[in-house]
DNA sequence: CCTCCTTAGTTGCATGTCGCTACGAACACA
DNA sequence: TGTGTTCGTAGCGACATGCAACTAAGGAGG
């Protein structure tokens, strides 16, 4: 408690939290921006964030799920570190702005989010437009460390499970990874690939049944 | 500049950065550690790490080798960061800590380090030892976690080159691997994976004599 | 009822990577 | 001249993976 020898004297960083929450829909990867009210960069689309708040956070991921709740109105349980970034430049509003950045996938059909404080409005862009565009901040390099972040799981399967339904087929999760991916993937070795690890437990009798061939289900272990 | 909208009114988190430096010494992966000279946790080990001066820094790459400069008195040209870990109970200095951490391997026949500020001894220590011993802080879980980073790169041949020699035979380079992830390597795979990605040039003309047999000598490539 | 279309799910084959073993080559030293 | 050690390479088998082909199961439409 008590500042015993050294007190911290410096100042210290403006500090953040930005959050690169992503989600598959309308048949493509696409990225949650936040068209900020105020300024800085008002009226331009960046990634949500906010300030890390010493009185209220027991530690950074704690405070990217408070974030989360203010900013989009619902807790985002699988959120993941991606990286710090900071330097003076990087925000009008103080001298040195330092963001801790957290990643994350969820599902399609969430429902959705709602604008917390000085968010003027969300939406869904496609990543690819996102990095194109202008993004406020140093955003923009952001959503592509995490895209790329992202893609890396996924070629190893470590797969959020819980951005797809509780159960799902083979053809659903093959089809939300390429969309992740942006690529193409082979269903035979996809499906070897997930049973040589024992990462699916099938949904015994259960079927998705529709206009073609019933789809077994299943879930991710664990 | 001027804080035209919203000033961060809100209380900054004391922010540090933490070194977490490996050298391959002594037949065996150690990591750098200071005993520190003031409080909190005078005299015992840390890892080596400083306040971030926003008045000083221009970036958190820049920050880490400006604390590696004044806690060791050398420049680590080939940090990387590790993570970002913060909480009110991590440093009994400040309500909040923050900690911007990275990681490093440095040649085994670097000029010694000198202790700088606040530091009392700096010392090498085998990483076994330095995960097992009640370091300070939270700092024996961020040697670890540094040490699996730091494993998973030369699993991927993404190797340091900086840390050998100019110029190295592949028993040099094996042998330097072999230490760091903890286990020995087949020579014949080591070989042909390091030539098949193309990632050393043979000095042409150049081998290393002794013993045994000469040895030719390669540089990393780039 | 039969055909066709689409998706589900499996099988076989070719390829490439990697671990393991073995073997020859080169040098110092006794 | 032999011996010991390291350097460097080749061969073989296990395994993972990409690719192609095949069968199975349902609906739609004649």
């Amino acid at each position: 408690m008590a500042a015993t020898s050294t007190p911290p004297i410096h100042p210290m960083p403006f500090t953040r939290l930005e959050l690169a929450v992503f989600a598959v829909r309308e048949g493509s990867l696409q990225v949650l921006l936040a068209r900020r009210a105020e300024a800085p960069h008002a009226g331009r689309w960046a990634l949500p964030g906010g300030v890390l708040r010493v009185d209220l956070d027991a530690s950074l991921d704690a405070a990217a799920q408070r974030v989360a709740t203010e900013r989009l109105g619902a807790p985002l349980p699988l959120l993941r570190q991606l990286c710090a970034v900071g330097g003076p430049q990087r925000d009008p509003r103080a001298p040195w702005a330092l963001s801790v950045v957290y990643r994350g996938l969820v599902p399609a059909d969430a429902p959705d989010f709602s604008a917390g404080k000085r968010i003027e409005a969300l939406a869904w862009r496609s990543v690819d437009e996102a990095i194109a565009a202008p993004l406020a901040f140093d955003h923009a390099t952001l959503v592509d460390k995490a895209v790329r972040a992202m893609r890396a799981d996924i070629d190893v399967l470590d797969l959020p499970f819980g951005c797809l339904p509780d159960a799902f087929t083979l053809g659903e999760l093959q089809s939300f990874c390429e969309h992740v991916l942006g690529h193409p993937l082979d269903k035979s070795s996809f499906r070897r690939r997930l049973s040589d690890r024992d990462l699916l437990v099938p949904v015994e009798g259960e079927f998705r049944v529709g206009a073609f061939r019933p789809a077994q289900l299943f879930r991710g272990r664990g």
